[in-house]
DNA sequence: TAGGATTTGTGCGTATGTATT
DNA sequence: TAATACATACGCACAAATCCT
């Protein structure tokens, strides 16, 4: 019983549709968006749409101005570079909070993530490459089983996903470099997951955090 | 032009004294809330009340079930712990990230804090020790700058703040020790901010969380 | 300055889901 | 099992705010 027909699940999928789009560029930030075009797209009305729209403002992927429009939001880089601190050091409590030693299934699919970072290297692709990013970010945070330290990384991340997309994407060299040096990390994650090292990898991902808010600031100056 | 006239002003009215209900008890976990009473009381319709219950329902404070109602929640041992876990964390990192030197005004404000502990301790009252409570940890979140620090510290307190207070209520003779603990508490914590050290401020918040919830645990068994 | 176009915010009636008799 | 009561979810029309001409 997937409830994909109920108010939850009509709920959710817009809700996780909307937030992709967002993260992706589709809906780069300062877009307006159109209520009513979204809600003829989904097939209903305003109103829920607008409760989905109002959970994305609560995240600070959104804001609604009565009488302007519904603008896809900005990251200033002040409130950008708190958010990067604190990342990196909710990066780190994810392998001491409430530990999950990685099983079978979670090694395969980081097996999966390499293999495909690999490919990346071969043929650099920007949406490619925020896709795998995603991916890898929703792996590490199975290695810790505290939900509420989840719930926050998984919220700080979708928030400034976009603004690390949209700065690899502005130049295509950076681009190659980029996925490149992600390409290390991830192979030094599994690694460390491989032996159950559990605080190791999540250093590195710390360090890969760290160094990717320090290569685009550069970028961007 | 504090816009309390607006369409935001009216929500921020209605959700900051709703989250105060819940968390003062005055809507207990359990309570099942009545829409239609609410945005009689507050004199709108239904529709803006449920934007804020939405937000509410988004900080984990209610949940509501088509057909059933609003409930306001319980919290689970389990996550109670993950929360507590987390929220000693937080609290070291608010002396460490973004640290701003107290200014002679939160000074005196800290000072009126440490009166009202004097005049608790002299005549216990639950409510009071629960409001007292929150201004604390409102003062504290002035240490740091990092807004989204500030901000998911804030939700994880008003998550669990409700449920620390019900194990303190419940018995009347732990209210008496729980308020001359937090006493000296306070006073350590203040002079530790007198003299301009931030980091043993938020060593000693750190430790009062820790213990805060140690007790609490002591009480349920 | 005024007014119309457009957008979000609000009010209310109805549909749908749940629990109880 | 069916009917009834009552709650949230939804759709739609209108009010209010903003922007541009």
């Amino acid at each position: 019983m997937p409830e994909e027909d109920s108010a939850r699940g009509r709920f959710g999928k817009m809700y996780h549709e909307i937030r992709m789009r967002i993260c992706l560029l589709d809906y780069p930030p300062g877009t307006r968006l159109s209520e009513e075009a979204m809600a003829r797209e989904f097939g209903v009305s305003r109103t829920p749409l607008r409760r989905v729209l109002g959970r994305l403002e609560a995240e600070g992927l959104l804001q609604s101005v009565h009488g302007v429009g519904t603008l896809v939001t900005d990251v200033e880089i002040e409130e950008l570079i708190q958010v990067y601190r604190l990342r990196t050091e909710l990066a780190e409590l994810a392998g001491l909070l409430d530990p999950v030693p990685p099983d079978a299934k979670l090694i395969a699919s980081l097996d999966g993530l390499v293999a495909r970072a690999k490919a990346l290297v071969a043929r650099p692709d920007p949406r490619g490459f925020a896709q795998l990013n995603i991916d890898f970010f929703e792996a590490h945070m199975a290695l810790t089983a505290n939900e509420p330290l989840r719930e926050i990384s998984r919220r700080l991340y979708y928030q400034t996903h976009r603004i690390w997309l949209k700065s690899v994407t502005s130049r295509r060299i950076d681009l190659v470099e980029e996925v490149q040096v992600f390409d290390r990390e991830v192979e030094d994650y599994v690694r460390a997951l491989r032996i159950g090292d559990l605080e190791a990898a999540a250093h590195v991902h710390r360090a890969h955090i760290s160094m990717s808010f320090t290569r685009m600031r550069k970028n961007a100056a």
